[in-house]
DNA sequence: TTCAAAATTAGTAATGATTACTATTATTGA
DNA sequence: TCAATAATAGTAATCATTACTAATTTTGAA
């Protein structure tokens, strides 16, 4: 992997905004920046990243992927009416792979666990 | 919500193929026995079961969305290799609402557990 | 430093999943 | 029985994402 300013941006961006964005959401923050980068290159940056293991990609939230830059094991739950994600701390449901295994015989190599709901702060204006 | 066909096919066609289906693969199904039946009225029957609580939307496995008949709590397990969907019984994974409102204050009003790996056929496939 | 191979880019076309739209047909309850 | 309402088939439109291509950038060996 090469490096490029481009590539270099996007994981700035992503550091830097804490919002768990999609593509197009680190696409329209890094135009500020870098007026003539490619939605492409996003999305190819950011499918790279994640394939290095340097970033996470979310699905299941909400049509489309969100990426994140934290990559320690956490979990998200979504606000169904802001579409604000959130962080949920891993000691929710420490060890899920373990237990899988136990359980069923199956070995996880990843898993996401996807919480749906209102947030405090949507739930907060009545 | 008016009786119709074509809804109450899509539901017989979802409970009798255990396989997870995308709405793609329910028109598939669905048009052996009715074969004017049309894409966008499975999409729109799907998401009106979904709707009612009917049946149930996975979203997170991969690409598209995956519909189940199976409404009782339970998780899901794909495999990155034959893409099959398989069930994961809850008792893997208990109580995560209540532990997520007891670590951060959050009411879920739902959420999923996507399992990502091989599947033990698979597997054996050397 | 120089330069060619390999990687990356911008821009755009293509794809795949899903929804929107519309004219027609089916369902329902008074 | 019949008009209001809901649902349909077929197709166009939209949205997210990937594929493609010619031009540019990076890199490491000579």
């Amino acid at each position: 992997m090469n490096y490029s300013k481009q590539r270099e941006l996007v994981l700035k961006t992503l550091q830097e905004n804490m919002i768990h964005p999609t593509a197009d959401q680190v696409y329209e923050l890094m135009r500020k920046e870098m007026p003539k980068i490619s939605l492409a290159t996003v999305y190819r940056n950011l499918n790279q990243l994640a394939e290095k293991g340097i970033i996470h990609r979310i699905s299941g939230l909400n049509g489309s992927v969100h990426f994140d830059h934290n990559i320690e094991k956490h979990y998200h739950f979504i606000c169904t009416k802001c579409n604000k994600v959130y962080d949920v701390p891993y000691r929710v449901a420490p060890d899920l792979a373990q237990k899988l295994a136990e359980y069923t015989g199956l070995e996880a190599e990843s898993y996401d666990v996807a919480f749906r709901g209102i947030c405090n702060h949507c739930k907060n204006l009545n």
